[in-house]
DNA sequence: CTATGCTGTGCAACCGGTTGCATGTCAACC
DNA sequence: GGTTGACATGCAACCGGTTGCACAGCATAG
């Protein structure tokens, strides 16, 4: 309770305080079984009495362990990102660690950057849904640990979340409400979780005996959902799968400006349940689970952190068909253009 | 470009290869001004083919420039806060420094502990919207430089969203349209910013002579939104200006379901601009200046940092009115209750 | 030609912890 | 009863930088 100046309590007042060595006190928190309890006790008492707290950077620096880790992500506004976020900061807490949290601006450089920044103080980097290139990634896994997200590197542990589980259940289910004629409205080509969707979709497509076609819209975002718009109808399909639900909420939008409705006369599937159910109508969506890919992610890079070993494991998350408002029947006729 | 081990290069064999002290392999970085250009020139190339990477904690333990702030949010997946923290986090990169993000999850105690488990390892910290109390708050401010957001705490520097204007221009904005009686859907009540938000709408009203009145979502989110709209509607208000946008979601959606058009037979304005015009129909509601904040709260701090004296200043971010479509004209006749 | 001052560099202490090793104590063992 | 060993604690070096001070070299002033 002794009000404390700037700077703080150190070791040595505490060891002055309790009358023992430094090192006793050092090892009344990181070794208590080496002491006997009454001298623990002692330390404690006067620990607490001066209101001291071990420097975190002090200890970093004579042992290695800094007890942080940092997360780097495209974009944090972009919504699929905060709910893995917040995961990440509540399992990290539980190991008593630290989040940095880095943006890159979907930019490699900028991801590059933050990496070499980060690297003098924390233990481990997890790399979401990064867009720097395979052999970065691997010359940065060979320095330190690093756990990735949405992104497959040989030889370094990540956990993917598969969003082909659930994209082959949204196309079951607009074959059985009838649709025959389908659009996959892509996102980003360098993403690897397009490239994954986009081969769901074919796929399911193909044993279903659907016609698929494909229209790009190149970033993933409201504006870019409402210009695929006369694209995908001009494909003459009921229904569309779209990357993400940001795209996905724009091409609804677009529908409505064309007079369109939905799910009457067209159905429309997002995909990450970003937006949850929130929007009017609600979005069918393919559930995201990026609390999950959070949570694991920092645990994995707990586990590595504690044995040097474990290198190269990879956790796979299923997704799910989430059923809400945009979708429903095909229309009797294939409609008529607009 | 030499094969860097695990650990890194140090100073001691950037000093050996380069014939000189460690002293002076030091100043080359911090201040070479002290140093002859030539022997500058030495250690860096020196340093350049050994890969040195300045220690970032190690310098941190001797100067106590820690090179990093902290940023605590309530919830980060709460659509209000990504576009704060990402601003945040581009400002602090601009000055070299890296942000730890905290989530308190709207816990009062957690927000204390993360303060303190920050404390040691930053050189200042940034609370946005703080659901601590006024005097934890100034105890923390005691101890290291913080800088506030959303919150007004006597002595301490600050950055506040003023909702107020942007709350007045929407109570004009709907009398315009011939709304007579309105009601104000609140948020959480220990809100810093529902007390700002619930004042203007009052004071608004006062002045236009509008009947106003008040319902209660404790909580600010889609159901409580949901669930507010039969007080709503037994108000027999034509229009209604929610706490902020999840909660207004929340509205149409119960709206909606019972039948009642928006805008046409009732208008709803939210607040924080939080979910931008992706949604279907698009939200009329005050503008958040969260980006803004962000990055002013950061360069706040680091004014802080860097003389001691600034102490005490305060922004003020004023907002204002988007007019999407979710408001129109009042309807002719106070409609029928559902 | 000696006193004075400036410049560039090195020495060594320090930041606040951790940890290998040495020391001292006491009980158990042969 | 002396040896052995377990246990508790202290000493001092170390982590990788920073910085006050001392000192050497040289130029300028008196």
């Amino acid at each position: 309770m002794a009000a404390e100046r700037k700077g703080g309590v150190t070791i040595s007042q505490v060891a002055k305080e309790a009358g023992v060595a430094r090192s006793s006190v050092s090892r009344a928190y990181t070794r208590p079984d080496m002491l006997s309890p009454e001298t623990v006790e002692r330390i404690k008492a006067a620990a607490g009495k001066l209101g001291y707290v071990p420097n975190h950077t002090a200890r970093a620096l004579s042992t290695g362990r800094y007890g942080n880790v940092a997360l780097i992500v495209p974009d944090v506004a972009n919504p699929f990102f905060p709910p893995m976020i917040r995961a990440a900061q509540v399992e990290a807490d539980r190991s008593d660690f630290c989040v940095f949290l880095g943006n890159s601006d979907e930019d490699p450089e900028k991801e590059d950057q933050l990496l070499g920044r980060f690297a003098g103080q924390v233990e481990g980097i997890i790399l979401a849904s990064p867009r720097l290139s395979d052999e970065r990634i691997a010359a940065h896994a060979l320095l330190r640990p690093l756990v990735l997200i949405n992104r497959d590197v040989k030889g370094i542990p990540k956990v993917l979340i598969d969003s082909g589980t659930g994209i082959a259940e949204a196309t079951q289910h607009l074959a059985d409400f009838g649709h025959r004629n389908i659009v996959y409205v892509s996102g980003p080509s360098t993403s690897w979780s397009n490239k994954q969707r986009r081969a769901a979709v074919r796929h399911a497509s193909k044993k279903l005996g659907l016609e698929l076609s494909f229209v790009s819209a190149s970033v993933p975002s409201f504006e870019a959902g409402l210009q695929a718009v006369d694209a995908i109808l001009a494909k003459g399909a009921t229904a569309a799968i779209a990357f993400d639900d940001v795209t996905a909420q724009g091409i609804l939008a677009g529908l409505g400006e064309r007079g369109v409705s939905v799910p009457g006369e067209f159905s429309v599937v997002g995909c990450d349940d970003a937006l949850g159910p929130l929007t009017v109508p609600s979005l069918t969506t393919v559930s995201s689970r990026s609390i999950e890919a959070g949570k694991l992610a920092v645990s994995l890079l707990m586990e590595v952190l504690g044995s040097q070993a474990v290198r190269d494991a990879s956790y796979v998350l299923e997704t799910h068909l989430i059923v809400r408002s945009t979708t429903g029947h095909a229309p009797r006729r294939g409609r008529a253009r607009g």
